[in-house]
DNA sequence: GGCTTATATAAATGATCATTTATATTATAG
DNA sequence: CTATAATATAAATGATCATTTATATAAGCC
């Protein structure tokens, strides 16, 4: 695999919203599914299909403890990464360079989306 | 757009191998569309719906010289954000933490596929 | 005007994938 | 072993999208 096809690749993993959101909740500290779920409004079988592909992708880790399973990142830089690209899509499609309120304080951001349960 | 969608579309805009080589090439200097057909070896009107999608999204802008149509890169950022990620991409799935061949001298790199053409 | 080159657009097609609904697995408690 | 909670898997469905084939626009030249 190329260098382009990993890129394909790793981007395609990235290029879906809930798992963005998942990755950020995460990014925090480890979290189990169920926290996700509760965290994110989403149904159960679906955060499990997105952690499934983010695990598969060697993005996430898990960690078994009784009857929960903790899911944490596996590669730390990933948040900077996302914190600098962000900075791009905002300046991008938008005149502003970078959105005061969402740019990059200390780890890409506290919370990706505030608004999202009302 | 919240901040998850907002990179959830750059991702998905760079979420594709062609579009990605088409960035690389683009990276070096500004490239008319037929150089891009003939570098890539794609079909002529695949290369353009990408170089639509790229101009939508801004990340590339054009720039008419008689008959041709340059194609730039917006953002110079961009090219230092994939060396970034070539290098998560490349500890991600494979152990080695950065492919020596490939990670990120000067600028990203200077060819991201060495051998498409065969 | 017609001819050629460069690029863009449109319709058709097949593949990929997010989501839902339903069910299975695994672990703990009694 | 039965019941319950936590998580995973599977099948079905609809939407998105890369690619091809065919055609249109636009510029330069005669």
């Amino acid at each position: 695999m190329d260098d382009a096809h990993r890129l394909q690749h790793l981007f395609q993993t990235l290029g879906e919203a809930n798992r963005l959101k998942i990755i950020e909740f995460i990014g925090e500290k480890e979290r189990s599914v169920s926290e996700i779920v509760e965290a994110l409004g989403l149904s159960q079988p679906l955060v499990s299909h997105h952690l499934r592909i983010l695990r598969e992708r060697e993005i996430l880790q898990t960690k078994r403890t009784g009857p929960f399973i903790y899911y944490k990142l596996k590669n730390e830089k990933l948040l900077d990464a996302l914190g600098l690209f962000l900075e791009i899509a905002s300046s991008t499609k938008s005149k502003r360079p970078c959105d005061p309120m969402f740019c990059c304080p200390p780890r890409w951001r506290t919370k990706l989306q505030k608004k999202q349960g009302g």
